[in-house]
DNA sequence: TTGAAAGCGTTACCAC
DNA sequence: GTGGTAACGCTTTCAA
């Protein structure tokens, strides 16, 4: 037995010939269209041995041609998938894609022609959508958009031209409406400062990554939001647009100067916790801290913090996005996710 | 600014209409296939503005089809891939296609939609190549196939038709001969028992897995060769045949029967460090063991162990891939890729 | 230098 | 019920 030396697939027309019909009800056969003209069984079985002995298969390409259609959906990733997989990053968006890619009988193209290219360049692998005046995407029906380094002009011109896409995370694009997916960090943030006055805290501070994104504007507005609401005082730099974590403001809070803290990350949690024990200050026992994102227990117990439902945010953004295929004018609308408090060992009852 | 409402793409076509030239010519200037038929500055320059005003984007089917190519790698994995990509399986070979791929120009389809679909249905995800008579698979120019893939039948299919792909790891499939990139845990296993003796052991004992899939084949012979070479004893269940750990036997090693056991997996390591244990025997004081497969280092020191160089095999089952693409003859011969003995802290020179 | 025209493999419409 | 036939959008000869 040798492999048949790949010279041309067989198509419809060798089908056709070797069961004696025409191509056209080779075609209505394999694509089962019972419906539309029914097909006596027994040119049913002539095609269907043809079909076997030639060993056809469909050519998706034509196929895709002829249907505008390809039962592919796209995965655009502004860097490189695999190397941050495994932190949790891309990685628990993809589970939830590739579930629902599955259940829903759809394949998935990764779009890796569209990076740099070079071995060593970029480790972070910055990716376009347009490159040389051709946008990959189109190769899928639709795509799902994620990841940090997103270029807006790429967001704003893919959408202007009417291509079917959704964006995972909260993306700001002046004049044009991308329909996002979105973690929902404002109220989550509302919440854990209800979580802090419940527990009987009125003097609280923030502390705020460098970075300026959406998803962090999010937080800030739904903590500010909150903080309002309750009529608290914060007087801290991560409240006034300061950020990282000041020393000489950590000097007060040890004095006193707020019992609950709120952070953006773990990272800087942890740095608090440090800084704060070289006070002679512990949590929760002096000071309750609360992180505004998802954060693994640990050794030293598990943060008050917050659930990111990643799967579940993907597995919605390929309905929505099927859902935009199925009707094309379904093409606004983002949707809110919502996060869920996780309760932690960081914050108790203020003490005073 | 509103999105284009998605009616029909512009065609090449509409461009030329709207350049006042010739569609032909549209496509030969944006091919730029300059060699063929140089076109006058003019002319281009009409051209590629009629294609910046209408937003012109080739269509990547028509192109397939006409080409025969698509510029698209298939990625098939016989279960689920971002369940299992934490773990090290998957992962670190996906790490190097996706590399690889995007250094050389190329996208990835993931075939997901060839699973069961259910939701509950098999976490594990059991997917196959031909499904409802389609293969999917015809969708890229050739494809990667990675996992436990328990149906060799589709496996000896697919070659026959002359599909063009690479399997990674060592796959038997009777009558057909599959291009494989195998790590060579044969000769690994073989320079495992080199070590051994070198290191004065002479009674030696070996503990098998349970499966008996090829990568396991090619450890046993591996270290079967190495031991009749080196004319050495090894009177295990394991060696004849027998999976798992016999507590009979163990109590025999204890009373220093044999000096080095070799282990197929960590998790027997484990378990074996545990029996010797309870018997008294410490490794490597009294028994050196070494493992068969990658072992990170835990807390109880490094396993003597291989390291599988699973990213580099994907960047080079790329390639291979992209070879046969090339030139269509190259459709055979399989790759070999040596694995590194990765010294630890469990073999030590024989003690009595 | 440029344009006309022939496919590539499917699907879908329309006569028969 | 079934078989022509016209697209689908592109590339590539072949003439002009």
């Amino acid at each position: 037995m040798t492999a048949r030396r790949r010279e041309k697939a067989p198509s419809q027309a060798d089908v056709a010939r070797l069961a004696g019909v025409s191509q056209s009800a080779v075609s209505r056969v394999i694509s089962g269209n019972a419906a539309t003209a029914r097909i006596p069984e027994e040119t049913r079985q002539r095609v269907f041995e043809a079909v076997r002995e030639l060993g056809y298969v469909a050519n998706p390409a034509a196929r895709a041609m002829r249907k505008q259609r390809n039962n592919l959906l796209g995965v655009h990733t502004f860097e490189r998938v695999f190397p941050h997989a495994r932190e949790d990053f891309y990685f628990e968006f993809l589970l939830g894609i590739e579930e629902r890619a599955e259940e829903t009988g759809f394949d998935l193209v990764l779009f890796t022609s569209t990076g740099s290219g070079s071995r060593e360049g970029s480790e972070r692998g910055e990716r376009k959508i347009y490159k040389d005046g051709t946008n990959r995407l189109n190769l899928a029906d639709g795509s799902i958009l994620l990841g940090v380094s997103t270029d807006r002009g790429e967001l704003a011109r893919l959408w202007y031209e009417g291509y079917p896409f959704v964006h995972i995370g909260r993306r700001e694009v002046p004049g044009a409406e991308i329909p996002q997916i979105i973690p929902d960090y404002r109220s989550a943030s509302a919440s854990i400062v209800d979580r802090l006055v419940a527990h009987g805290h009125r003097r609280i501070g923030y502390v705020r990554e460098w970075l300026e994104m959406e998803p962090y504007e999010d937080r800030r507005i739904g903590y500010a939001e909150a903080v309002e609401r309750h009529g608290l005082t914060d007087t801290s730099p991560g409240f006034r647009g300061v950020h990282g974590i000041e020393a000489s403001w950590l000097d007060e809070v040890a004095r006193g100067a707020a019992t609950a803290i709120v952070v953006e990350s773990v990272r800087l949690a942890e740095s608090l916790r440090d800084q704060l024990a070289t006070r002679g200050r512990k949590i929760p026992d002096d000071i309750s801290v609360a992180v505004l994102e998802a954060a693994p227990a640990d050794l030293s117990g598990q943060w008050d913090s917050l659930e990111i439902p990643r799967t579940e945010i993907g597995r919605i953004a390929v309905d929505r996005l099927q859902g935009m295929l199925d009707d094309p004018d379904e093409r606004t609308g983002s949707l809110l996710v919502p996060c869920v408090l996780i309760p932690g060992t960081t914050v108790a009852a203020v003490s005073d």
